[in-house]
Formats: C-alpha cells, structure tokens, sequence
DNA sequence: TTATAGTTCTTGTATAGACAAGTGTCAACA
DNA sequence: TGTTGACACTTGTCTATACAAGAACTATAA
C-alpha cells in the first residue's frame, strides 16, 4: 500500500494533468482538500510538496496553491526536433546496435575521484537510432560487484529495467555533467557526422539507495538532435548551470 | 526571524562543507538531532529534508542519514575549462559589454506559447568575457510591466542584482531548455569563432513568486566553455534529459 | 472620497504523540 | 553449529492542535 500523501498528490497530478485544474487556477485549500480526501493537513501539505517539487504549482502565502501551465515548460525552440518530440510521433522506430561488450575495469579518473575500492566492471558501447538515423552513443561502465553479468540480449533492451525488476536493484540518485567536445572518428563515423565534430558529452555517475556506486555512463549526442529541459526553483543550489 | 528548521539545515549544511561530518559518515539519527537543537523530531525531518534536496544525504529506512561526498558532484572533465574553474582562479577577470539596450516587444513565439497580453519590454544584448575571451553572448526581454526602466549602467552589473534588491521583485522558478544550434554570423563574431559554427544555446523563462512571466533569455555560449552539472534524484521527473 | 482597522480567509511553522516498517544485534534454541 | 526470534534501534507515515503571517475584503472613521 503506497503511503496516502503519494496517492493523492497523484491523483492531484492526474486532474492537472487532464485539465480538470488547469494553468491560473487555484487548487482547493488544504482544509478543504484534507477534508475532500479525508486525511489531515499535514498529510495534504505533503502532497502538494510532490506537486510543488514537479513543478505543476506554485504556492501562495495568503492566497492558495496555483497551477503552472505544463506546457509552459518544454516551449518550442525554433526548428529542432527534440528525441522526445520523435518519439512521440507514431512512425517512430527506436533501434540499439551493440558496438561492444566486454570486461574491463572503471576508467582510473573515476576511480581516484571516487576512491574506488572494487573497480572490476561490464563495459557496454551502444549505437541508439530512431528511424535508423543514428542519435546518441553510449558507453557504460556496470560495477560487477552489483551485476555479474550482462548479456547481449539484456544490453540490447533496457538495463534499467534489468537493473530494477530482475535483480532488485534501487537506483536512487545521479549526477550529471553536459560538455560540448570534438568526437573521435570513431565516433562521428557512428552518428553519420560530416558539417562539424562537435557532440554534446553527457556524464553520468549513477548510485544506489544505500549511496554506493553503481554506474559511469558517457552519453554522446549528435548535436543537432539533443535537447535538455530543465524545471528549477530559484533557492535550489544544485541542478544548476555553471555561468 | 528565519525558521527554525531553515537555521537547523543551514548549519547542518556548514557542519558538512567544514567537514565535520564527511562522506560516508552518518549524521545522528532524528531523535538525537531533535534533543541536540531542541525542537521536535518533525522540525528535525523538515531540515533534513533540505539536505536531501541538495544532494547533501541520503536517508537510509532504519539506518540513517549518509552523507554523500559533495566533491563528487562536479567530477573532473578530460581538458575542459569550465568558467567556473575560470571563475575561481585568482587571476580571472570579468567584464561586460553592452551590444544593444532598446524598447521592444516580447518575440511572438513566446506572447503565443504563453499567451502574454502585455508585451512591452526591454531589451538587453550583452557579451561576457573572462580575461578577455569572450564566453557568452546573453539575450534578454524584461517585461517593461515589472521593471519599466533599465539603464546602461545597471545592465553592466548585475541585473539580478537590481531586481532583487531594489525592485523587491521575487523570483522564483525558471524553465530552460540547452540546445546545440548553428549560430549567426554576428555571435560568430562576437564570440571569435572559427573553428565551429556551433553554439550552445540557453533558452529561460524566468517567473516571480506570483506565477506571473517575467523576463525571457537567451544564452549563446562558446561550446569549449559551456559546461551544465545537474544532480537528480530518480524519482524527479523534472529536470529530465530528454532521452 | 480616502484611509484605517478589523475580520476571515489563506499558507507557513512547530509541537507531541502514535504506529508502521526496515536493519542489526544477540541470546535462546534445535 | 546454525537458525530463529525477540528486541532495540533507525526512518516513514499520519494525526490533532496551535499559533504566526500574508492577502483580501468590509465596515468604520476622518
């Protein structure tokens, strides 16, 4: 059973999100919601904490809770198909091509930054297309300690979703780093470059519940096809651009 | 007079950076926090709460708080200078010049994507340099609503600087989106490209504390220079690379 | 007409208490 | 020896209550 403030800061999000509450109005107060869904303030406020956090409103001292328009927030940048925006279209076709799958160690940067003690690892390299056209290749580093063993099979779908539902484990946090660095032949030779050498790098050290380290990912994007989107409150620190 | 569960996370905060608590380490459980600040446990959870949120720890369910190596946030790139590395350096300096400061109106792909009724504003073309390199090419639209007058001398400083200090303007959120575009022959210029024509392109809208639109940017940065950190949580659904 | 003050909404903060559920220890038992 | 179960810790959820503080409206007074 999901704890009561997860259920209804999700059923929040269904009404936002099916416009039975849309971008200006104003939620219930939380005395009326906590009355509506029977529980106390306390459990309403926490609800709507999720809600605040995934940016679909905004609270008001004195006033009430606001809902921000979703739309507002992935806005049209002038003629740039974003991968979301291709997968969304129903002619898509999302194919992996394996490049390489091997056992090798962490790359020596990552173990001295993160002091590493087991350094034995499963390398991936993986070409994703959609529509066959070549968009992003990615190369992870999987801690052996963590998973044994990876088949091509498994590195051919999801390892999210082997890393979860099969064997348990609990991805709980990541940091990132987005660069803009000139590609290797190899590397432009994948992804079909010609006009420039520049992919966007995105590196990823992903760790588990207990904040052990699990996996180093290098995420390279043909330029012209990546596109981030960010939500940010001002008094977050983190999650920020370096200007 | 700040809250006291703010006063609690922002010296926990400060115990963390001086490290007197390191990686790894765990804080004291909630009950031993609550008698050490005398509050109760929930004001206790609310400031632990923040750290979470600022990928200081990790809760652990019948555990504790880890904290988590704060250095490994900004892991170190192969040969990239990010500015804030420049920043940081004693010998950096900044500066900024003014390329165009006029009366206009909001584009129209923004007073459609947001249905803005009032679009007077300003706007403020600015180039920042490090040491003499330039860096980035910023664009704004500040709605004339908000900030009716805006003059060279306060576009050379810190505009946030201005609207937050003497305008008591509340900003509160901001969406962004990074991309990779070709740029136009004048940011070339400006930003002295010559072996790409690729920049990476900043897009914000930026909102006050009332949910109402407020300032537009665009930020062409040099690509050698650009570097973006994120740290998210797995369940965060925002602030999502879209993949 | 224009301020002022009060009233009543709203959200924000803080407390004390209760029980659920995950983790580890250690003693008792087979 | 090895397993089980009780226990004592931890964090997670939820309640009921109280007061502070911002916002909006209204009635009153100048």
């Amino acid at each position: 059973m999901r704890a009561k403030y997860l259920q209804i800061a999700a059923d929040l999000t269904n009404k936002i999100r099916h416009e039975q509450y849309v971008a200006g109005d104003f939620l219930p107060s939380e005395p009326a919601l906590s009355e509506l869904y029977n529980v106390s303030r306390e459990t309403i406020r926490k609800s709507l904490n999720e809600l605040l956090d995934a940016g679909l409103i905004q609270k008001i001292k004195g006033k009430g809770s606001v809902v921000i328009n979703a739309a507002r927030i992935a806005f049209p940048i002038s003629n740039i198909e974003s991968f979301d925006e291709l997968n969304k279209q129903k002619q898509m076709h999302a194919t992996t091509k394996i490049l390489e799958l091997k056992d090798t160690q962490v790359p020596l940067t990552i173990i001295k930054h993160l002091s590493l003690t087991e350094t034995a690892a499963t390398y991936v390299s993986r070409l994703r297309l959609i529509n066959d056209e070549p968009i992003v290749v990615d190369e992870d580093y999987i801690l052996k300690k963590y998973v044994p063993k990876i088949s091509a099979k498994q590195a051919q779908s999801s390892l999210y979703q082997y890393f979860e539902d099969d064997l348990g484990l609990e991805i709980d946090y990541a940091t990132k780093t987005i660069t803009v660095e000139p590609a290797s032949q190899n590397v432009m030779k994948q992804l079909q470059l010609t006009d420039t050498n520049l992919v966007v790098v995105v590196r990823s050290l992903t760790y588990l519940k207990d904040t052990s380290f699990f996996q180093y990912t290098i995420s390279q994007h043909r330029p012209d096809k990546f596109k981030f989107v960010d939500f940010a409150h001002r008094k977050a620190q983190n999650g920020g651009l370096i200007l």
